[in-house]
Formats: structure tokens, C-alpha cells, sequence
DNA sequence: TTGAAAGCGCTAACAT
DNA sequence: ATGTTAGCGCTTTCAA
């Protein structure tokens, strides 16, 4: 099958495969007479390097890796867009890897990757993944993380002030006047669900009047907000939220239609916020507050805070955006 | 930084570098004592082999490319959910990478994963890219095409039949009284896109009197589906088509939204069909008919065709999957 | 069951 | 400017 090697284009073009490999990587040492022999037998041969070949001499490889719970989540592909810009402006390449929220499927390519040599891993997880983490950077592959890692590590990261995030939706509902809120998403053990609660509870307590309801859901999806809405359309009114705050926007996007199917008028009998901005948000047949963190600019940040790491300029171990209020129809006043 | 190799484990455990080896890929052929101390030696260096230097070794990696043109759209997501699943099986893993759509990454994306020598490639393209594959496969690294590729390639593709798709689409409209058909999407020149058009085409010709109009746009995205629909709100009533076949899920959300914004009564007013049965189709507001392709088992038979070609069991070279229409109240009767 | 040793394709001294 | 050569880490005969 493949069998071309270096020598073979070396013996065609009759120079030694030290020349060869010369002109590969530093094409300026190597005359032009013997250059255009050498890139006639490339292309002669339709010779391709071997990268474990060159990995294995250098004693590295040019890729870092990607991973994240769920690609299919337009905010996961944004942040893959930037890291995939950032790095090819880098000559690196990137592996993504779908873990789908699954510890073992995380292992899996933790261990793959690291097999792999790669320059380093950017990692989004809804798992605790801090421990296992450690044990791959004390080998000598360093990570960043995706969001706020637990106290105590000393994971480099780029995240957004959750708790930050949670209180303006919360707060923003408040300020409309709403009074019986609800905070729709979970499981709360998650980082990024409990902040996002804690924040909004902030919000709650300080107002002094308003109430907040928890309705802690497996499930943050469509279908899992599809679900929860039909609960609170079985109530009687009076005992229904004037406000929501879902955890996430795709779980915004089914409670506002199963809402408005139930005849619930939105904004005006229920206001409804929802996090992440995705475009899906905003395309919405009424579209849908949120709470918007930088998505793109993630990956970018996530891949330079990498490369640092890696050239060993220490300085900030953690990059934190602010999350920002984006006020659609949903909650208009 | 990663220094431990086979042979420091070898040395630590006491035995010969090859018995490490044949621990690692024959356990069995190593005695109870030995194997314990080097698991125990692997334990405390920390070992992780070294991928490339076993890669270079056997002369293959173990790992298959999937080339998708945006990871984000669901329907090239559920693919790689097959793909990966189906790979795991066969202990293979799965690079993934996002082309955008766009010649220059899909071309270096191939070099890469060539250079990486990986079994075999998937790929998914709006481009045609049979020539730049020709030379891949010339070269020794099958690869297997989602979706129909050109006439006069022997390339293993898995696809559906998107004619079949096109006409489904437009004859359900048909059947349902409508006369005058608005096609939306493009650019033609995509075949896929082509295809479906070519369909509904023959199915409104063998109607006999319903009429065909195309609206060729160049963006298959939800704002491309609001900006024509703002156009054919622009549009006096009588004018306006009764029947409308988006190209894909994505625009026929974005149609359905601005004209329900518009005061179109849809279906009665304008009956609404998509195609690919996304899953943001289904929760739409008023959730949308479309045309179903096979999503994840069509990632699980490219990677079984793939293995198949690798193989060398030459069977069949081609699987077509038929779509199916799946009616929702964008067209109740 | 275990060890010794060759070599996969490549790069980078070093020598010329 | 070009050639020679020693490995990078691993697997796998082949012997013992």
C-alpha cells in the first residue's frame, strides 16, 4: 500500500534523502537545480511525509485536541471555530473530539490524545474532570480548561462569570416587575447550573419582594423543556411563574413554544429568559432573551492561554469574560 | 517533559523492553509474575506509549477521518454520532474536522489526515472534491463519500436519493391541492440541491397544472429563509405561492417565522415543507413537515463500507437509503 | 516465557 | 550545498 518513503524520492531524484528532507523543511539550503529535481520525483512518486515518521525524530506532534460534550450544540461548534482559526494561524491542527457528557468516552480520548503526543488539550466538560486532568499535565500535556475549574487546581482556564450571568437574568426579570420566578435547568450538581442559580438567587434575595422556584430538570433540551412547560400549564394559573429563567436557551425554546401553545401569552403572562444566545434564540417565534457569553473569542482565548502555557510564559493562568444581557421579545417591558 | 518510554519501564521491572511490548499488545504470552511488575513499573512512571512510534512501527495508525462541511448543522452531527459509535466497535478512533465548507480546509484537512496515514476517510462535501480524492485513493487511503458523487467515479458513497427526496416534498404538496409551488434554496449548482429540485420538478410536471417557481438563494441558513420570506410578504396575496419546498430544515424555520410574523396563516394561507428533519424542525412552533434521511445509520454503514473497502471485500461499492416524508401541521391537511 | 536485535520514516547534527 | 549517520519509541521475528 503506501510505501513510498523519503529514500525513494531521495533515489529518483538522485540526491541523498538528507537532502531531500532538507528541501521538506528548510528549502532554502538546497540549490535550485536540485529543488526542482527532488519536488519532480514528490510529485513523480506522489510521495506524502509521514507524519509518525517526523513526530517520532521531533519528538512531538503539531496538534492539540478539542473536546467537548456535544459538537451539535452551536455553542460548542462557535468555540470550535475559534480555536480552529487560531490554531492554523499557529501551524497547528486540531482534533475535535465529541465526548457526549460521558466520563468514559472522555477517558477514552484523553488517553487516545495523549498517546498522540499532542501540544495540548482544550477541554469542555460538564464532568469533574480537574482529577483526572492532573494526572495528564503532571506527564507533561498541558490543558485548559473550558469554564471555571473547582477550587484548589491550578488548571489554567477561560470562563465566564456564571454567577455574573444568573443574576442579570434574574435580575433583569425583576426589574420587569415580575415577582414569582423560576429557575428552570439542572441537574444542580453541574458548575455552570449551580452558578448560574446561585447568581439569580442573589439577585432574589437582594430584591426583597420577589420569590424564586426551583425546577430542577435532568434534562437541558428541547424536549426536556417541552416536558417542564406542560407541568406548569397544568397548574392553575395563579400558581404559574410570571418569570422564567431557563438554565439554557434550547430549554427556553421549549417551554416558550409549549407555552404559547397552551395559550400562555409571552411576555406578558410569563416573562422568559434564557442563556447562551444561540442563534436558535433568536430566530424563535418570539425571540427569546438571553444571556450572552463570547463564543468565538472563547476558542481563541482558550488557544492563546494554550500556546502560552506551553512557551511557558506563566502570567494569567485564567481568562474570565462577563457575560452581557441581550433583551428580545420575550421579556419586552 | 515526556520522557518515560518502554524501556524505562523495562528497566524498572526488570525484564527486557520487548517483554513490556508483549505485555502491552499479547498479555497473555507473559507470566503472572512479570506482567504484575511491569503493570506495577507502568503504574509508577506513569507510562503512556507513544502512538507515533507504534504507528511507525506497524505502518498504519488506527484511526479514521470524518470530514463534515459544518459540524454544527445537526444532520452532519448525527452522522458523526454513527460514525464514531460504529468505529469504537471496531476499536478505531475518529478524527473529526470541520471544513466550512470551504476548498482550501477540506484540502488541507486531507493532507493532514493523509500525512497522519489514517485508515480511511468519510467524507461529506458540498464541493466536488472526486479529483483531489482520486489522488488520495490513488495513493493507498480509501475513502468513502456521503452523498452521490459525480457519474464516472468508481467512489464508495453512501447516500440517499435525494431525486426521490425532492419529489416526495413536492407531490405531498401537490396531494394536498396546492397549484402554485415555490422551490427555495441554493445554489443549484450543489448537487444535493440540484437533486431535490430535479424532483419536486418531475412531480409538479406529471401533476400536469400545479406550477413550479425557483427562488434561488445562496445561503441555506434560518436568515437566509427570513430574508426571502420578507420578499414574498413583499408580494400582493394573490401572487404569493400556496405551496413552498425549502431545501433544508434550517431555511424552511426561517420562512416559517417571518411569514407567520407576516400574518400568513400556515398551512392554510401556505403550506410549508423542509427537508432533513432536524430536530429544531420538529419543536418549531408550528412544527414543520420534512423529508427524513437516515441520519446516524448513515454514518454507522459509511464506516462498515469503509472497513468493507479496506478489507478488500469489493461487494458493493454504493448504499442508497430511501427518504421518507414525515408530515407535521406546516402541512395538515 | 523471555530476550536480543532489526528497522519502520524521518530529522538534524556533523562531516565533507 | 550536500551526504552520512544516529537514533526517536515501538513491535516483532528469531533464538534461547
Amino acid at each position: 500500500m503506501r510505501k513510498i518513503g523519503i529514500r525513494d524520492v531521495a533515489l529518483l531524484a538522485d540526491v541523498s534523502n538528507g537532502t531531500v528532507s532538507h528541501y521538506l523543511n528548510h528549502p532554502d539550503r538546497v540549490s535550485a537545480e536540485k529543488a526542482e529535481r527532488i519536488q519532480r520525483a514528490i510529485d513523480t512518486l506522489g510521495f506524502v511525509p509521514n507524519s509518525a515518521g517526523r513526530q517520532l525524530r521531533l519528538g512531538r506532534s503539531n496538534a492539540i485536541a478539542y473536546l467537548a460534550p456535544d459538537v451539535s450544540n452551536p455553542f460548542f461548534s462557535s468555540i470550535a471555530e475559534g480555536v480552529e482559526k487560531r490554531a492554523a494561524e499557529s501551524g497547528l491542527s486540531v482534533f475535535i473530539a465529541n465526548t457526549h457528557a460521558d466520563r468514559a468516552r472522555e477517558d477514552a480520548y484523553l488517553q487516545m490524545f495523549e498517546q498522540h503526543r499532542v501540544r495540548g488539550m482544550l477541554i469542555a466538560s460538564y464532568e469533574p474532570i480537574e482529577d483526572r486532568l492532573a494526572q495528564v499535565r503532571s506527564r507533561g500535556t498541558p490543558a485548559v480548561l473550558f469554564g471555571r475549574p473547582v477550587e484548589g487546581t491550578d488548571l489554567p482556564y477561560v470562563a465566564v462569570d456564571e454567577v455574573l450571568g444568573g443574576r442579570l437574568a434574574a435580575q433583569h426579570l425583576i426589574d420587569l416587575g415580575r415577582q414569582r420566578l423560576a429557575f428552570i435547568g439542572g441537574p444542580l450538581g453541574i458548575k455552570q447550573v449551580g452558578d448560574r442559580l446561585q447568581g439569580a438567587s442573589d439577585a432574589v434575595r437582594e430584591s426583597g419582594s420577589a420569590t424564586l422556584e426551583v425546577l430542577n430538570i435532568p434534562d437541558r433540551t428541547i424536549a426536556g423543556g417541552k416536558a417542564v412547560a406542560r407541568e406548569l400549564l397544568a397548574r392553575p394559573v395563579p400558581l404559574r411563574p410570571d418569570g422564567i429563567f431557563a438554565v439554557n436557551d434550547l430549554l427556553a425554546i421549549g417551554i416558550l413554544q409549549t407555552l404559547i401553545r397552551g395559550g400562555v401569552r409571552v411576555p406578558d403572562d410569563v416573562a422568559l429568559i434564557g442563556y447562551d444566545d444561540i442563534e436558535f434564540a433568536a430566530s424563535s417565534i418570539i425571540p427569546i432573551s438571553s444571556i450572552r457569553s463570547p463564543h468565538e473569542v472563547f476558542g481563541i482565548a482558550a488557544v492563546d492561554l494554550l500556546l502560552g502555557v506551553i512557551a511557558g510564559d506563566a502570567e494569567d493562568i485564567e481568562v474570565v469574560y462577563e457575560p452581557e444581557l441581550v433583551v428580545r421579545d420575550s421579556t419586552a417591558p
